[in-house]
DNA sequence: GGGGTGACCCAGT
DNA sequence: TACTGGGCCACCC
């Protein structure tokens, strides 16, 4: 039983996502799990698909996977915009035992 | 109506 | 943290 309509859903991942204070990073299964009763399902599967779609007003390059690593196509612009915001970063991917963050 | 795809995750190694 | 294998579920053809 949904509560809230799909939209609804990207809204609340897309406003979670602005909530990401800067120098800092969420995982998508954080974010799941963080909005999983606000529809009834939690998939980070879901929440990367979305932010694939709806993720060009959000400082998306704060979102990353568990393993820190940045999403496909935009590695390079992730670890920029990081690298300017304070974001501890591994070589390649992000420190995530010092920048996962936690609402 | 059926099948493949994907900005992923977890447990075990 | 890294690598492998298995699972999950909305979206697209």
């Amino acid at each position: 039983m949904a509560r809230v309509t799909p939209q609804e859903y990207v809204e609340e991942v897309l406003s979670l996502v602005e909530r990401i204070p800067e120098g800092h990073v969420m995982s998508y299964g954080a974010i799941a799990d963080a909005l999983a009763d606000a529809s009834g399902r939690n998939s980070a599967r879901q929440v990367g698909t979305i932010m694939a779609r709806h993720g060009g007003g959000v400082p998306w390059h704060r979102v990353v996977n568990s393993s820190g690593r940045m999403p496909p196509g935009h590695e390079q612009e992730a670890r920029e915009r990081l690298l300017s915001e304070g974001v501890p970063l591994k070589g390649e991917h992000v420190d995530m035992a010092r920048a996962s963050w936690r609402p």
